[in-house]
DNA sequence: AGCACGCCGACT
DNA sequence: GTCGGCGTGCTC
């Protein structure tokens, strides 16, 4: 570059930028900037890019550089979206971090962490927002062109545009448009999280008089009974609690909805909406406002406090009902004094809108909420609020890690846990709440991980010191623990007092809660009908077509289910293979359950939560609806009915079969198993009555059993721990899965061995398979799984990627490689 | 991830 | 003789 003494450039400046694409590519593009945009391009804006023929995508500019590339001529940059960046350094960092620690894209991540439609791509499907009116003439030529189109085409792709427009540009026009409102982005349908809203009635003061009362019931009683029964009702109400909702009285009186309308039209009633809390305890959220911490919650706070002075991470062990909100609420209080951000991880199925407005009314519009039932639009307004720091708190599940904090002081993760923090697929398989972890640290910040059952991970961290350790054994408020009993199914069934699934102990206990009016909750760890069907005669047993896996018989669409890939057939009256009529079902899931307690006890409300009743948006809150409006007698679900179920009248829980966690083929088996028993159980029982636990089992002397009755994790951790040491398994050491498919079991079988031998050559006998996995093949690809086992401290896990990453580069660049996919999974935890 | 280029079966 | 099946290789 020619330079004049005075320091004037002769040439002009030509500036690169690096892109990150949302692509499962493995490096970042170079694009060359026109000279205009020089000015306005900056790290962590999205610009337009052309990749391959004809795609354009949205990028995020990762680097800029003046340097040309030496092999290949940059393609120029289409257009900047944004005005200012809308991701921060600090999550590129993130990101990048993500990708190195579990083997994936930057792209991969890039898509995990931004809203699709912060990424339109040439096939986003644009659509009009059906609630907003706008003004037609507040638009430009171009806008009112797209819109125009969408009033007779519902929909329209990116690209449509772009021809309709006659240029490539229209990126810009499209975000001005999103951002009016006026068009919405991509496939999802808006439905906006609904807070639970009651009508209140209250009295017209003026009949606080009794005079004017006994006159208004003269009138009412000739003119209109069914309005004076209706005040009536209302005086007998009043007398028994404070606030009395509209539907309760209506309920209460018998007369409709018209006569309590006229009734607040005449002004003796007023109505008033309030929102409410999913739990009904209004009084209980008063008192949340000011709650006072028990002894021994204020002991564990100020332990948390002490020890976030020389450690990072802090666990919180704290008792199923110990009160660990509270604690959780007021580290939250005190941050946010402190001005900083907070970030409080909460696995999905956990975020009802109980929770959600628990701490609504606590820390009103400073909070954020961000889970998957969010639609797009929803999501990005989060991210543009977290990004100009309107919210300080952020409530949310596995994705909001990703959100741009811009001061993370504290991050919570409750439930701690739960597996569903990991992600398995797509990729990044990553953690939540060991990204969180690196997260926090790059914010100078700190994290409480609180759970009644932490994972061994965690403990065993907690307990070599690296993480600080609080614990909380005493229930809040004098809440007892629940009752356990252990049932035998083998003595039952020799006694003949089995009723199908239910003992006599069972049955027993589920009469008499519903005799109290109170709630029972049923545990099946398994969905669908029958997991097998299978011919008495031959033995035939219909299998997915795609999958490796017996088909599930389903009663509701009387179809076999494939639980893998989805895949569904019609159920044969005849064995296909022998002609038999003699077709049997085999186990049993939640289905089955839901039905013959149905035919055992006809009477009774049932209802059903697990995958397929709860796929759509908003029934997973109408079940919940339900229960607490007691609608419901007996709920039957999968493991979702341990996770975020907090009902006050559920006083019985019973366990159909504990088997099917105990004998399942994991090395984590009992540690689930006991995280599962142990978390069902906590939901039993209220404040004035001690609740009760059926456990089912075959083997009522298993080891895990007994640790859940003594409520005793420290032994299980010690028993556990000593054959996680022999076994050379986590915490002791790290694994990193290889997951190898092909749609040829033969090639792949080759694939698998020349993988597992050049990583020996390598890691020796750190190695392990390749092995089948339990279901060797998934919608068509037969499966070959690889291990690693990599020791704590003494081997760099860091390098140890490297080397994986590059034998898998090198096995990609043979003939041997091709058709297969190459997944790694680091933590499968 | 797309999409184009490229080499082998059932049709005008 | 062609239309099109999806196998594989590249995209700044």
């Amino acid at each position: 570059m020619l330079e004049f003494a005075d320091g004037l450039q002769a040439t002009r400046k030509t500036l690169f930028v690096e892109v990150i694409l949302p692509l499962a590519i493995s490096r970042n593009y170079t694009y060359r900037v026109p000279f205009d945009l020089n000015d306005t391009i900056a790290i962590g804006k999205r610009v337009v890019v052309q990749f391959g023929k004809s795609k354009l995508y949205t990028a995020v500019v990762a680097d800029i550089t003046e340097h040309a590339p030496e092999k290949y001529e940059a393609k120029y940059l289409i257009d900047i979206l944004d005005d200012r960046p809308v991701v921060t350094p600090r999550q590129l960092q993130f990101w990048h971090w993500l990708a190195e620690y579990y083997m994936c894209n930057e792209g991969e991540v890039m898509n995990a962490a931004l809203p699709s439609a912060l990424k339109l791509a040439s096939e986003t499907k644009v659509m009009l927002n059906k609630d907003v009116a706008y003004d037609k003439a507040s638009l430009n030529d171009k806008e009112y062109l797209i819109t125009e189109a969408l009033d007779i085409q519902p929909e329209l792709t990116i690209s449509d545009i772009a021809k309709l427009l006659g240029q490539k540009t229209v990126m810009p026009i499209l975000k001005a448009l999103f951002e009016k409102n006026i068009v919405t982005i991509s496939e999802e349908v808006s439905e906006r999280y609904k807070p639970r809203k009651r009508t209140y009635l209250t009295l017209n003061p003026a009949y606080h008089n009794q005079d004017n009362l006994r006159e208004l019931f003269t009138i009412l009683e000739k003119r209109a009974p069914k309005q004076a029964d209706a005040v009536l009702a209302f005086i007998k109400l009043s007398r028994q609690q404070k606030a009395i909702a509209k539907n309760e009285l209506i309920e209460e009186s018998g007369s409709g909805e018209s006569s309590i309308k006229s009734l607040i039209e005449k002004e003796v009633f007023i109505a008033e909406d309030k929102t409410v809390s999913r739990l009904g305890y209004t009084e209980e959220e008063d008192q949340l406002s000011n709650f006072i911490l028990s002894p021994a919650q204020a002991d564990a706070l100020a332990q948390a406090q002490a020890q976030f002075l020389d450690k990072d991470v802090v666990l919180l062990h704290g008792v199923t009902s110990s009160g660990k909100t509270q604690i959780y609420i007021k580290l939250i209080e005190e941050m946010m004094a402190t001005g900083r951000q907070v970030l409080y991880l909460l696995p999905e199925i956990a975020l009802t809108t109980h929770i959600i407005e628990r701490l609504r009314v606590y820390f009103g519009g400073s909070i954020g909420v961000y889970h998957s039932r969010f639609n797009d639009n929803e999501r990005v307004e989060v991210w543009q609020k977290v990004l100009n720091n309107e919210y300080k708190v952020v409530l949310g599940a596995r994705s909001s890690v990703f959100l741009p904090f811009s001061d993370l002081g504290l991050i919570i993760v409750d439930e701690e846990h739960e597996t569903s923090y990991k992600q398995y697929d797509p990729a990044p398989r990553y953690n939540a709440r060991d990204a969180a972890i690196y997260l926090a640290n790059m914010y100078k910040g700190k994290v409480l991980l609180g759970s009644a059952t932490p994972s061994f991970e965690t403990y065993y961290n907690a307990r070599v010191k690296k993480y600080g350790f609080v614990e909380l054994m005493e229930r809040y408020g004098g809440v007892q623990l629940p009752l356990i009993e252990v049932v035998s199914i083998t003595e039952e069934t020799k006694r003949k007092t089995m009723q199908s699934h239910f003992s006599s102990v069972l049955m027993q206990d589920i009469q008499l809660a519903l005799d109290n009016k109170e709630q029972v909750i049923l545990f099946q760890n398994r969905r669908g009908y029958a997991p097998v069907l299978m011919c008495r005669v031959c033995a035939y047993t219909p299998k997915c077509i795609n999958c490796d896996v017996s088909l599930t018989y389903h009663k509701h669409t009387h179809k076999l289910h494939c639980h893998y890939c989805g895949y569904k057939e019609d159920t044969p009256s005849i064995c296909p293979a022998c002609g038999s009529t003699h077709l049997e079902y085999k186990g049993f899931g939640t289905e089955k359950v839901e039905d013959e307690l149905s035919v055992l006890m006809p009477n009774v409300r049932l209802a059903r939560m697990d995958l397929d009743t709860t796929r759509s948006r908003n029934s997973l809150q109408t079940i919940l609806n339900n229960l607490e409006e007691k609608k419901i007698d007996v709920l039957v679900g999968t493991q979702m009915v341990a996770k975020g179920l907090d009902f006050a009248d559920v006083t019985v829980i019973g366990i159909i079969n504990a088997d099917s966690l105990l004998k399942y083929p994991d090395y984590r088996a009992n540690e689930r198993s006991y995280q599962m028993l142990a978390q069902v159980s906590g939901r039993a029982g209220r404040r004035d009555k001690q609740g009760k636990v059926v456990i089912q089992t075959y083997d009522p002397n298993h080891r895990v059993i007994k640790q859940v009755i003594e409520n005793d994790y420290t032994d299980l951790y010690f028993t556990e721990m000593e054959e996680r040491k022999s076994f050379k398994y986590p915490p002791f050491y790290r694994i990193i899965s290889l997951d190898i498919k092909h749609k040829t079991p033969e090639i792949l079988y080759n694939q698998a061995e020349y993988l597992a031998n050049e990583l020996r050559k390598h890691f020796g006998d750190r190695v392990i398979g390749p092995e089948a996995p339990l279901i060797n093949r998934i919608r068509n690809y037969y499966i070959k799984s690889i291990m690693l086992k990599f020791e704590r401290d003494t081997i760099s896990i860091v390098k140890a990627k490297a080397i994986i990453r590059e034998v898998i580069t090198q096995f990609q660049t043979t003939k041997l490689s091709k058709g297969s996919i190459v997944q790694p999974d680091v933590d499968p935890y």
